[in-house]
DNA sequence: GGCCCGCTAGATAGAACGTTCTACTCGTGA
DNA sequence: TCACGAGTAGAACGTTCTATCTAGCGGGCC
């Protein structure tokens, strides 16, 4: 336990919360689990947390859909036009599962469809991080001229074929669906382009 | 409970257990619950799945695994062409989701995402499965005139979009991202089927 | 110095978990 | 008539769960 001191505990609970949760899911994963690896008194996460589980859950999905959006927005501002940018986005996640294990996929899919049904606090939590995403997309399409209406419909697309990407990786254990949607991503994109090129370059 | 003589206990078990895992996955659904949804003795469960929760997860994937290809298969028995097949299978997912407040999606996805990188034993069952579907799939586009390379990478890129469909609308709570999958996907046929045109009619 | 408070530390409670176990009912075949 | 096995029924076991509680450490402020 070399960086338990450098790392707070609040963020060293929050950053193994979010790595188990996101590889567990929510009911799977234990509070005394995540104290355990986060090197953290037990104590301490109600302390940091008082609104126990759920509302560190919370915190989890919210910051990691923070994160996984500027990660998003990192790519586009630095890729030429949007079809680079989703390239360079999906060949990014092939990679992080491959390094993984395929463990570290979307930060918030395997709690989202967990919790759906049964955890409205948490549903909405996911619902929230999902907009958010979403807009960045579809702000960047508006951008590169793809059409108001359409936009929203290809952020939509877009992004459901990303997180089918994740699941259908994690579960065949191969980066083939991330490799086969990357492309399917790009086509997706490349066409609402075609069929309205207003502005053909800018992004974000 | 009527009807509770009727079907056979171990079919009773099974049914409720795919309802409450698709629901609320794997973890967060136990077995006295199962027995209690499915007016069964807590000791049937382990007289028909001695092999306990893992075993019975088991079953309850692989059964619903092939209830949702005979869907498939059904659905795309009766179009006349794969674009309308696909189309109307989403149509299809669309309606249930509405119908069941956004409860009943994919038979499995939310077990497979949930035991991917935890349990060994249940995510190769999610991955045959996958492979079942995938395969129909490939299939009827290489009837349909698709090429073999394309054929299996359109597959993974139409289920990726359906699973990917059903986490946003669960997640959001509306059909909206479903209905834009719906034309994503068809789009993606239908360019693979452009691309290539041998026989333009025949599915399955 | 003495006090206070953020934080650490973990024991503890009570419920729920998966699993195992025994006892019982009832229809069938010898 | 009796034995037997399939299935019913649920108690009990040890573990683990979330959550609460008390106690103590240690640095900054009066």
């Amino acid at each position: 336990m070399p960086n338990a001191t450098e790392i707070p505990t609040r963020d060293r609970i929050l950053y193994a919360s979010a790595e188990l949760f996101r590889r567990q899911g929510y009911a799977g994963t234990g509070l005394k689990q995540i104290a355990t690896e986060a090197r953290a008194p037990f104590g301490s996460v109600y302390h940091f947390f008082p609104g126990g589980k759920e509302q560190l859950a919370d915190d989890v999905l919210r910051t990691g859909g923070r994160f996984f959006l500027a990660l998003y927005e990192a790519i586009a501002g630095a890729a030429p036009d949007l079809p680079t940018a989703v390239g360079d986005f999906f060949a990014g996640a092939a990679e992080t599962l491959e390094a993984t294990d395929f463990a570290d996929a979307c930060p918030i899919a395997t709690v989202a469809g967990e919790i759906a049904s049964t955890h409205e606090v948490l549903r909405q939590a996911t619902a929230d991080v999902f907009e958010s995403w979403l807009g960045a997309v579809e702000r960047d399409a508006i951008a590169a001229g793809v059409p108001r209406e359409q936009a929203r419909s290809l952020a939509l697309s877009v992004l459901a074929v990303l997180e089918g990407a994740f699941l259908l990786s994690r579960s065949l254990k191969t980066t083939e669906p991330m490799d086969a949607c990357a492309k399917a991503a790009v086509a997706l994109v490349r066409s609402a382009l075609i069929q309205q090129p207003t502005t053909p370059e800018a992004t974000t």
